[in-house]
DNA sequence: GCCGCTTTACCGGTATCCATGTATTCGCGA
DNA sequence: TCGCGAATACATGGATACCGGTAAAGCGGC
């Protein structure tokens, strides 16, 4: 019996080849497909699969948010990351959500095979990549616990401010579109980087993009 | 007898799984893969391919500078631009640099496969996304010469100052780095700005990541 | 020689970034 | 239900950086 998987990716065209290519291999074959983690708690309740393979940026509901959905109502689903980029913070939010394997896009396609497999097993897997820079930067070693992941999470506001920041608006156009006083978007700015770790905009609007609140 | 196509795309994963499905379709075969444009010009003279099915966005030699130089060496060939992103700019790039077709990877596959076929045939196509895009914004109609193409490329330095400026260094920082005075930074980064149209460290960025200059 | 690249500089208005303080509202747990 | 903390909102002040315009000069290639 083979590897019930779901893929949630919001490139419609990368998910068709991804099924195409997944359903060719022995053991592993593709019950459904999402573009984005907005329906990803009914979706498993309905489809059952073993293994959710789900990219970790997407517009909408990402994958990190729809990681801790799934989480919540299915702690027994399995979850493949994939993403386009190798970025310390999102492997660690990720697997610390609970999933069970992270992989970037960059790798080679047996790489993910082998990742679904250990996640059906129940092993963890990080992709050679991912698991350098992890080491490298300083996250493990011994003991390891990073910065609390929970002060990192971005309240209502902030997220909408963080989204026109990264359209390029200034705070006073922030402050006339949310219709509140440009020093209070200051204020949601300085916050933003505070939990974030980030120090200016151009890495506030990658940060953006990475996790979906802005677009390319 | 089959469609010849090579394949150019830095994410290895999608690269392999698109390979797959194209090898699926009836009259396309897939000669070989790249990951990015600095050997398009030798591997196209090798393999010879009718159709070269190419990503944008790529680090080191993009999309658009791998059309070119394609463009000059091998005028025959005809390439489908593939892209994450439905960014106006790089349409009027592509296609401008000759480009047969455009196609955004969210699209469906069945647009790429359709693609190809057009573009294998001497046609040209733009995916609706794209085309809208175009339409909507300002571009086409009658005459529509949208602005010269040249004056948009940057200098070396220019390219220095963006590929930093993307990575959120500030003026004085980069000015370090660079080993020049910060105003000249200024000049250098209002430069870019107005040969780009764009106005902000935050559009700056996403640029500087779509031609790959920048990683996210 | 001309043109474009690179470099430097000055000016002025505006925005960012940081610290700090105040106040209201809302949700959650004791 | 009371209280605490978080979210939200606003303000002041100051050092610095950004953004725009303008000017000038050396350098290199065609």
């Amino acid at each position: 019996m083979s590897i019930r998987t779901l893929l949630v990716d919001d490139h419609t065209m990368f998910r068709q080849a991804l099924r195409v290519m997944l359903e060719l291999e022995e053991g592993i074959e593709v019950v459904g497909e999402l573009g984005d983690g907005s329906k990803i708690v009914e979706t498993v309740a309905l489809l059952r699969p073993d293994v959710v393979t789900m990219d970790v940026s997407m517009p909408g509901v990402n994958g990190i948010e729809a990681m801790r959905a799934l989480r919540a109502k299915h702690p027994q689903i399995k979850v493949v990351a994939l993403s386009a980029s190798n970025y310390k913070q999102f492997i660690i939010e990720m697997m610390g959500a609970g999933a069970m394997a992270y992989v970037v896009k960059s790798a080679a396609g047996d790489q993910l095979v082998y990742a679904i497999n250990s996640a059906a097993k129940g092993k963890t897997y990080l992709c050679p990549e991912s698991a350098t820079l992890l080491v490298d930067s300083n996250g493990l070693g011994p003991g390891g616990a990073t910065t609390p992941i929970e002060s990192r999470r971005l309240a209502r506001r902030e997220t909408a401010v963080l989204e026109l920041l990264a359209q390029g608006k200034s705070s006073p156009q922030i402050g006339k579109l949310l219709h509140i006083a440009s020093s209070t978007v200051d204020v949601h700015r300085r916050n933003i980087m505070r939990k974030l770790e980030l120090h200016n905009v151009a890495e506030l609007t990658k940060y953006a993009i990475l996790v979906g609140i802005a677009d390319l």
